[in-house]
DNA sequence: CATGAATGAGTATTCATTCAT
DNA sequence: CATGAATGAATACTCATTCAT
């Protein structure tokens, strides 16, 4: 990479990062582009040089968020040497929940914009760095701990959905309970969720 | 009610439909006020005799679908004679995911809107000609049923957060599959979480 | 009409005569919205309440101005009592020429924008209060005079053209010569032009 | 003409090209240099050293054209080796009307642009590569023909501009009639002119 | 010579809100 | 009660021009 390439880097997350900062401050739709380049350092024209207007940003910006997000948690469960399937999707829960605990502004830019179109996109894009093994390590674990299952894709869809909407509810609003309360029932709901998709009885 | 009240209900409801149809078409932030005065055949001035502004009008407008939503889900279950508890909670489901099909609409405006602390609104706002006897009847219909369930507002959050987030996916983007081949699945979930609430060996 | 459509005129009149004034001025290019509000004492918003963009504001003033000079023109030969066809010709080319000496932005303005297009709505708009009986009194004078003419509409497309044109080199750029030294030719050329269409032995 | 020379002249002439077809079918005002450049396949700055701006790059353009119709006008004269002052004249007009019915384009832009200043320039820039003797030999073909005429240019400049503007009208508006209808008429009215200035009564 | 990233002044346009009628 | 003309602050976006490479 070139200098200049290594410039342009530095000025793309620059945009990102206050970008980042001022979406989940001050709302996207009142966050305008003077703001972003204003607190980044940059002038107006430069945005537009990286970023087609703020939507193009935002949809760049919530793969960018949610593949690190993953990507750590995916690191956690290496970090910690959990084993068995099961454990490892509470590990990756609890650390998802963690993060949204401590990050509320993390989890309500993700909560708000984060679809599985959205998340497919996490794990298919090959040209973004930070692009997740996360996908085919889970599927790899179902093989080592001899889970049948079926349909691995629909079952991840489900749990993740139950985990973001419910983290939104409970951490931001703590209605109808905080996340504390909440998190043995989450648990186990995902549990027989995962009993769902692989019982050797589905019809 | 007099010539006068009907009449402001009138163009109170003009305004709450045709603000519907743009918010669900063009998208909340692209519809302004003057969109919805234009097509609801009134003057500018006269929205601010309703409504503070464009939030106020879409907060009301959420709490006014979603109590009709459950009201409807309701009578179907009423009007079918469906027994058993899990039975009219699969019904209910059946009957939300089915108007959600029909409408998608009407599911994108709720599935975006919609979290448990409007939700409790719509059963606890008195002032609501729609009000809704739903929650009264889902406790009640567990007492009838002899279930035990220590924290029945729990499960239900948990159940409707897990139809409106992946209804959201399969309906509208038809990711990852459809609905048609999802609604096993999440019979199934359902079933299970409904299990986990109610098993007698909660920790 | 009323009070309120009384001062709607008054601000549409306020908004032609300052854009007039700066588009003559400093160009239409370098002219801005904000300019010709600021002039008529205006707020920007309202401008758009009369016109659509710059571009409408200038294709609607053409009209306006043209209207104007035709009618003017057409007033000079009733109050000279001008008698003889050609001779009503000649005065509406002096008091034209005449007008575009005395005031290079309108000569300016109307030859860079007036086509014959423009020029027949001119005659023909009839919610102009301007609207100029010119054209019909033109047709008239003919008949009067016992001219013989099969292309009237054709005729003074070829006189009006050739004003146009050389008015303003003659006049703006004084190229080739100044207007005061073309005048006796244009003269000549413009009866000659009568002639070619009112001879007898047309083919 | 070295090697830096040639190559220099091939950019040139791309800008030249991509500008004129970009002012043709955009308009003058809403093409960028960035469009220019874009086109021609050269980086923005190279625009600079080639032209001031948009209005120097403009100003020379319609020289070039200009010059360009008028030298294959010219040698179109010779090519038919058209005998007699008058018919050359109506030799030249009907070339030029062709050109311009075959590429409205070349006509919108020459029209709207090309005075009697720049017409002169024309002839008299002398680093012009395709600088015409085209004045010149209409001053030659008089003498040949024994034509006394004291004003020429004052002539041929009421000649050009009459069939600059209709030109414009008849062809690109087909107001108030077809080139093809119009023509003859044009003919008929240029013979007249040459006849006010060439008749040997001139006052 | 040529490049193209960066700049930032400049402008059009929108739209919530008010208030005289 | 209802209207809709007027407001003007707020913002997105453009593009000519420069200059380090």
């Amino acid at each position: 990479m070139g200098k200049i390439d290594i410039k342009k880097k530095v000025k793309e997350n620059a945009l990102f990062q206050n970008a980042f900062d001022l979406f989940t401050n001050k709302g996207f739709a009142k966050t305008t582009i003077s703001d972003i380049v204003e607190r980044a350092g940059l002038a107006k024209g430069t945005f537009y040089l990286y970023f087609k207007d703020k939507y193009d940003l935002r949809d760049k910006l919530i793969v960018h968020k949610a593949a690190q997000l993953f990507t750590e948690a995916h690191q956690e469960i290496l970090d910690q040497s959990v084993e068995g399937f099961e454990n490892q999707i509470l590990c990756m829960t609890d650390y998802i929940i963690d993060r949204f605990k401590k990050e509320h502004n993390l989890l309500q830019f993700i909560a708000k914009n984060l679809s599985w179109g959205v998340f497919k996109n996490v794990f298919g894009n090959s040209n973004e760095k930070e692009s997740v093994p996360f996908y085919r390590y889970y599927l790899h674990s179902m093989e080592q701990y001899q889970i049948t299952c079926e349909k691995p894709e629909i079952m991840l869809f489900t749990i993740i959905e139950l985990i973001g909407s419910t983290c939104y509810n409970c951490i931001i609003l703590e209605q109808p309970v905080t996340m504390d309360e909440y998190l043995p029932y989450l648990h186990k709901s995902i549990l027989k969720i995962v009993e769902v998709f692989t019982e050797d009885n589905m019809t």
